[in-house]
DNA sequence: TACTGATTGTTAAAGGAGTGACAGGATGAA
DNA sequence: TTCATCCTGTCACTCCTTTAACAATCAGTA
């Protein structure tokens, strides 16, 4: 309903709002100024408050926001008061590291399913998973009702693989391969390429070298 | 001379523009339209001509732009002509993982170091790297000129390293640690924290789940 | 209760970014 | 050479985003 008239670029602020508010939650603070919560993300204050306005009136005249509540309605706007199922597509270097880390599970994801086309790799387990053959992708994702995809395979069968995605119903993809996949517009894309990240920052610095 | 005009938005087009011209290369096409590159990454064509305007006319009328010309334009834009030293600190899942990536080495980055404070890590070997000790880094970092970094240690301590990495000459960060840097104006940081990501990509997914 | 100081939600204005349209140059064919 | 076609670079316009300002409201104090 609130979705279409909401600007993306809002939407992609109100995480980085809600892991401050958790860092606040975790010091014991309990309220929390638009001001305040500005100078720890970066963003003018009058920015936070009309983001958070999209959204109602969270906060309080003269005081704040009570933190707890802002995290609780961020939660629930952003819909992780849910843990969502998580596909890794593609169990190398990074598969694997992702794989490893610890810090979905508190956040609202769980990876709940790795898979690759390695025969080596399938079968094996890697932080209490079983990589999964590429090959039962579309029974596993239904089964394990999964619409979020991680996406950490080679660049050249990115878009191959992003199809089979998508035609069995994921509707996320974070991407780490470096390309702008093709998907419908129904798909939602967020590409990652640390190697275009590094290319954006290079433009920045003196080249006396 | 250029550079504060150009908005930020333009100049973290260029590298996806550059990947998408690089795999053209590849396949041997010599000659590409604003409308064809478009197509490729996503953008109007009226948009990339914008784009490459701000840097000069790489275009020719009525054929479009060379490929390897603009490439190269693209390049030097970016000071992608050299190869920057790259330091990896935290040598973690995702630092390990970073170390051990193939995909930097072609693109214009170099990791030339990487550093941890666990006494078990350092001195071990990755990826043909000796993982160095965390308090030999305002030494290593001169010696090696080094002003790129990619951050990868846990929320905790990832201020603390900044302000280091800061006072010993980094002037470019590519943070994954959960939280947002302060950092002086002259230093330019990057986020990807895939948590942040993810929690961006749910709000648009139904949660009738 | 009345008063003071603080902070929100909202509105209007300012500032940036994206789009559409087209003149003008390039190419190739007749 | 002339003509028809193609595609860039740019300008004006529209749309979107951010900022600044302030009335309304809350909490604390006397």
């Amino acid at each position: 309903m609130e979705k279409q008239n909401i600007p993306d670029i809002v939407i992609e602020r109100l995480p980085v709002y809600l892991q401050a508010l958790n860092q606040l939650l975790r010091e014991g603070q309990a309220v929390v100024s638009s001001a305040e919560l500005g100078h720890l993300v970066d963003v003018s204050a009058a920015q936070i408050r009309k983001d958070l306005s999209y959204f109602g009136g969270f906060g309080k005249q003269g005081s704040g926001y009570n933190v707890i509540s802002l995290i609780d309605n961020l939660r629930a706007i952003l819909h992780l008061n849910q843990i969502w199922p998580v596909v890794i597509i593609g169990v190398g270097n990074l598969g694997q590291a992702l794989l490893r880390y610890q810090g979905f599970a508190r956040k609202g994801f769980e990876i709940v399913l790795a898979c690759d086309n390695n025969p080596d790799l399938v079968g094996t387990t890697i932080s209490g998973l079983k990589i999964s053959d590429v090959r039962n992708l579309a029974e596993d994702l239904r089964l394990l009702n999964i619409r979020v995809a991680i996406l950490t395979v080679p660049a050249e069968c990115a878009q191959n693989v992003t199809d089979m995605l998508v035609s069995y119903g994921i509707k996320a993809i974070l991407n780490y391969a470096p390309l702008v996949l093709k998907v419908p517009e129904s798909v939602h894309v967020i590409n990652i390429d640390p190697v275009v990240k590094l290319q954006t920052l290079t433009y920045y610095l003196e080249t006396e070298d």
